[in-house]
DNA sequence: CTGAAAGCGCTTACAG
DNA sequence: CTGAAAGCGCTTACAG
């Protein structure tokens, strides 16, 4: 690299100490007395040498590095990725630089990961927890460092969690089916112990209850992340492929799990929403194109990225945190999969 | 923060200088002839403490960070975020965290996050070039700063940059419609000098051209990044709507493209494939839904993200690196869409 | 109002 | 084989 210009520079060029520069162009002259006159030419001088700060150098001085390590599940799929250009977006309004991870829902990845970020000092996390990853937080509780989590946490009363209302969004997808007219209604979610996962499900019964639906365990089919394809498979051949089908609509917990089972629904031979009344959750370009538009439940990641970013900006400047989860509401997008199948009854 | 580790707690613990720990830590026990034993204890006590480095420390003496920048379009584009992961995956495998930003195709935050990413260090920046922008990269060269750029660049003499071969792709593309008996091609490509869409549209003219067909500038559209939506559909209403279509096939240049186009085409009274086929460029998951599976040009984003971060690794570390473009080979996904139309002929 | 100096936590020539 | 010390480029109490 080519020679940068350095404090020292300018101070010698404007003819004073580089404790004045400093003063300066970290805009303390106020505090530090600094002459007008002087003060006037070291940031005319500065300009001139077009003078850029080691943000290491800084760095080491101050201990903090105007830095967020961020950890999705995985930036390559697109509810991750809206996320991460959201909170990058954020971070940038409050002068700070986002380095991104991915944990592939494996919590040697993630212990990786905030290693690698505390390592290089970050001054706060983000990170979307992975299941059975709890102690990970316990140990960043230990050491003090700013963290708040997104998407998902272990328990409601965990104090540093951005998440939507997810009982109430499952419940309203479910209910729409059943308003529309379907009355075996299957659902396909992760076996995971985290609460978003938990919160779905627990929607999904308050919808049956709430209309005086039977419940019925057989119609929840957990699968698991690391062989998704193969287990979401599974979930319909069991649901739609017997002599009569177990279900008449299905209520899918995750983007992820959407798209796998619609590009196999997609294949059967049967008809949305006729045959099968299908919403899902979180948005995707694809349910555009799929031949019935598929209803979902949105979240508005504008505003989970942003209270996250806020949040945890007060956390770092040391602000007092209000405990408990922040809950932000999610839409239900109703388009041509969900129905109104039975509105002729 | 809780008190971290220091080097020199390791030195008061095992009682020797902070200089052996050092030496004993960073692997240099060899050269430095550090004693057998005393390097053990080192090793031993320091992983007792569960001692953390302090890279920020480390990069301010080494001028080193190990980190890169990487600058894209836009992350929340599924093309740039497989991308993105691909590159923080062969970046890591070298040791080397990454910094990604998102310029929108807007020159001035480019370089905004050029001029960040530099100040803090960045060992090297992998970019997806912007329209205009050529000037930030003569700066670079200046400045030494070491450099690849991927997906585009401003000339086919460019020495850093890592692309597929576009107007071979593009030729594919467009024979295969051809072959398949469409005569009238349109394609919409973005308005830009940037070589990857020079090569696209030379690739469509190729193929013409082999197959003795006409060239008709009025068949290719050039739409703008900005107003994207609306200069689809614009080129759309152009080609299809009136009274006798002007094509019977169309060709898009880029996913961007082509998500837009396949969703208003798919509102139109029209048949993929019979009345027009359709061959899109990059992978997309909506492909699969569309009535007709599209078939499309596909990057071998593996290939690309690796050899921009062997690239780059090499010339960070000093290496020769070979002068001109690397050109990575794409692959024609034969789908529904392209037809066959006309066999029949 | 301004300067000399310590210090952030490392690395690494240098001396012994 | 090992230690004392300089130095990376800043910031900031301290003294004047």
């Amino acid at each position: 690299m080519a020679k940068k210009v350095l404090l020292k520079d300018i101070a010698n060029e404007v003819g004073v100490s580089t404790a004045l520069v400093s003063y300066v162009l970290t805009g303390k002259e106020k505090e530090a007395r600094v002459g007008v006159e002087i003060a006037a030419k070291i940031k005319k001088v500065a300009k001139k040498m077009n003078y850029q700060p080691n943000l290491i150098a800084r760095s080491l001085k101050s201990g903090r590095t105007k830095t967020l390590g961020l950890i999705l599940a995985d930036i390559s799929n697109t509810f991750f990725s809206m996320l991460a250009r959201i909170i990058e977006n954020e971070a940038d309004l409050h002068g700070y630089t986002v380095i991104i991870g991915s944990s592939d829902e494996k919590i040697e990845k993630s212990q990786k990961l905030i290693d690698t970020f505390l390592n290089r000092s970050v001054d706060g996390l983000i990170i979307v927890p992975v299941e059975g990853s709890r102690r990970q937080f316990n140990v960043l509780n230990q050491m003090n460092v700013p963290f708040v989590l997104i998407d998902r946490s272990f328990s409601e009363k965990d104090a540093n969690v951005v998440v939507i209302d997810n009982r109430t969004a499952s419940f309203n997808a479910v209910n729409l089916l059943i308003q529309n007219g379907y009355r075996r209604i299957g659902m396909i979610a992760y076996d995971t112990d985290l609460t978003h996962m938990q919160n779905r499900t627990a929607g999904y019964k308050d919808a049956l209850g709430k209309n005086g639906l039977p419940l019925d365990e057989q119609l929840i089919r957990k699968v698991t992340y690391h062989k998704l394809s193969d287990d979401v498979r599974e979930a319909l051949d069991y649901f739609l492929t017997g002599k009569k089908p177990l279900v008449d609509a299905l209520f899918f917990a995750t983007n992820s799990i959407s798209l796998l089972a619609l590009k196999y629904i997609n294949g059967m031979n049967l008809k949305v929403p006729d045959d099968l009344g299908i919403v899902c959750f979180d948005e995707s370009e694809t349910y555009d194109f799929f031949y019935a538009p598929v209803s979902f439940v949105k979240q508005d990641l504008q505003l989970i990225g942003q209270k996250a970013v806020d949040r945890l900006m007060n956390m770092i400047e040391g602000k007092q945190v209000p405990r408990g989860p922040e809950t932000v509401p999610a839409t239900l997008m109703i388009r041509a999969s969900s129905g109104n199948k039975k509105n002729s009854d």
